[in-house]
DNA sequence: TTTCTGAATTAGACAAAGTCCAATCATTGA
DNA sequence: TCAATGATTGGACTTTGTCTAATTCAGAAA
């Protein structure tokens, strides 16, 4: 048995800390986002927490994506057009995406930084910075010799 | 009479300079994106396309979308989980969004600059870089004093 | 101008992601 | 333990986008 960052009753705590009541169904989605620190869909997520047999409705998913985000608990990741992730990591950061194999992967703050910021119209402010560095596999394009 | 810098002759050369039949849904299409340099989607361009009177179904813009794209005319954004929108500016430039509006706004390359690029890992290719700025009105969050 | 052919367009069925709602069920403070 | 508040549920619904087979078009050649 490796090493468990996120035990049950760590998870607890780690909800009642964000004002989030530990249900079974938000507990089990907590597991399955902290565990493996991994960028998953919603629709992931209801999978890998139905596999393990608890019944948690797809309704329940999206109702506690939504407030884990609300609640800074997890981070939306928007790169794919089709679905949107969710990534338990909420330190500063950026992301990588792989077009062809849909893979994301973290890039540290420290490591790409903007130089400066656009000034804001009068009245706004900011929210946060989204960097997504765009990449492919050249192989998998065009006529690569995989065959 | 205003400036008209994409007239339908104007317009036709782009489509032939890109490689693309010039029909005429594709004009109309083109027409409605580079009129005004907005951001439309998909949803938007099919409503002004047959607002003007001519029919062009969706499956033909978004199949024209798709060519555009793939032939550099117009460039994806990707900030909403609900649509995609298109970008008739395809000089690099970042984007500011405004999560209440829904607006997006360009913001110019050089404003806004990475002072470093991850290592990729091996194989990869960078495809892109996004940045978007996220931004807000906080009047419409919270209890602005706006009744 | 007419004919021909591959390319473009079309309507509408379909798919996937996400939302909504009213009914049911759990949690928890007293 | 019990009630009340909040959470969960299934399933219908919405929206965005895709697919397909049939039709129509553009434009080259005659």
């Amino acid at each position: 048995m490796e090493a468990m960052p996120y035990s049950r009753p760590a998870l607890i705590a780690l909800l009642r800390r964000h004002g989030i009541a530990p249900t079974h169904q938000r507990l089990e989605i907590a597991q399955v986002l902290f565990a493996r620190c991994q960028h998953l869909s919603a629709e992931q997520i209801l999978a890998q927490v139905n596999e393990r047999h608890a019944e948690t409705s797809k309704a329940t998913v999206y109702n506690t994506l939504k407030l884990f985000c609300e609640r800074g608990l997890v981070r939306e990741v928007i790169v794919d057009p089709k679905r949107v992730f969710y990534d338990p990591n909420t330190s500063p950061h950026h992301h990588m995406y792989n077009i062809d194999s849909g893979e994301i992967t973290d890039i540290p703050a420290e490591s790409l930084s903007l130089n400066a910021m656009p000034e804001l119209p009068e009245g706004m402010v900011t929210e946060g910075v989204d960097i997504i560095v765009r990449v492919r596999t050249p192989d998998a394009v065009g006529q690569g010799r995989l065959g």
